[in-house]
DNA sequence: CTCTGAATGAGACTCATTATCAAAACTGAG
DNA sequence: CTCAGTTTTGATAATGAGTCTCATTCAGAG
């Protein structure tokens, strides 16, 4: 008897999740929505909207888009608008641990960083003080370095 | 014989750096660009291009975009883009200390906050550090609130 | 199986931003 | 001051990411 999570267990966790989250709003879990979740699942890397159709390229752009917002209104995806371009888009939250982003500012590629839990505490404290301040209610905050990538900095 | 400066000296101080910033690029400062400065420097918030043209109606629209192109170059002018409408411009670190930005996801504007230095230190420490493990050059970061501000929680 | 409302996909459309280009303004040399 | 060579301006056209439309298809309840 297993009591650890599997892959497989959290490929059917993610599903389970978003199906929920979907159907508490009325809207279906259909084959398109869940090829777009898979091709998000399987990235490493936020990805633009050509980024997503070249992984799936039996979805059609305009479902795609409309699919996006659908499941960024259920929270079950963020959209990063990092300027210049296309909008990057990956999980959200609960199906991807809080995270910030290394943004190249040459090549628009996004890399996922960690920030360490107790400094992320320290500054999610104070951003809650500040905005206490101002009356503002906070939804959730965006950390993102710009810079050049490695291979932008030093093509090899 | 003044030590202290006054707003005055200021507001001179900023043009005099814009200026030197836009002739090293052998950009020349213009009424217009002028105009333009005086707009952002005078203004609490990050500004659209519609209230810029508010602020200056004399201001032509497409000249206005030009050169908020032409002043990002030269690291006068801030880009935030945050999703969805128009993106917002502010005076860049220079001529504005290094702030952050609360974001009211309803209404769109955007206030502007600054952390404590000893957070903002460590935070731009360990920032660099996770950089530097993935062979990112930084140059800067941002970081933002999103919710909704005191006006759109609460419409008095 | 049938029925109803949701989802799909191709294409039209929006609209913020950028490019174009002729006219105007500025600059430095003579 | 004047001329030549730039840069800037501003009205307008073009671009393009994203959204909307609508007839058709599909999913799930009964």
């Amino acid at each position: 008897m297993e009591n650890t999570t599997t892959p497989d267990d959290q490929y059917f966790e993610h599903h389970a999740f978003v199906h929920k989250r979907l159907s508490t709003e009325n809207h279906r879990y259909t084959t398109g929505r869940h090829r777009l979740v898979d091709a998000l699942a399987e990235s490493a890397q936020p990805l633009t909207l050509p980024e997503i159709v070249e992984i799936a390229p039996d979805l059609a752009a305009s479902s795609v888009y409309r699919n996006l917002e659908v499941l960024e209104r259920c929270g079950v995806v963020n959209r990063i608008t990092s300027g210049g371009g296309h909008a990057h888009f990956e999980l959200a939250e609960p199906l991807l641990s809080h995270h910030h982003h290394l943004v190249c500012v040459s090549c628009g590629t996004i890399e996922d960083v960690r920030l360490d839990d107790e400094l992320e505490a320290l500054l999610d404290q104070n951003l809650n003080l500040l905005a206490d301040r101002a009356s503002f209610k906070p939804l959730h905050h965006s950390l993102d370095l710009h810079g050049h990538c490695a291979e932008c900095e030093d093509p090899a």
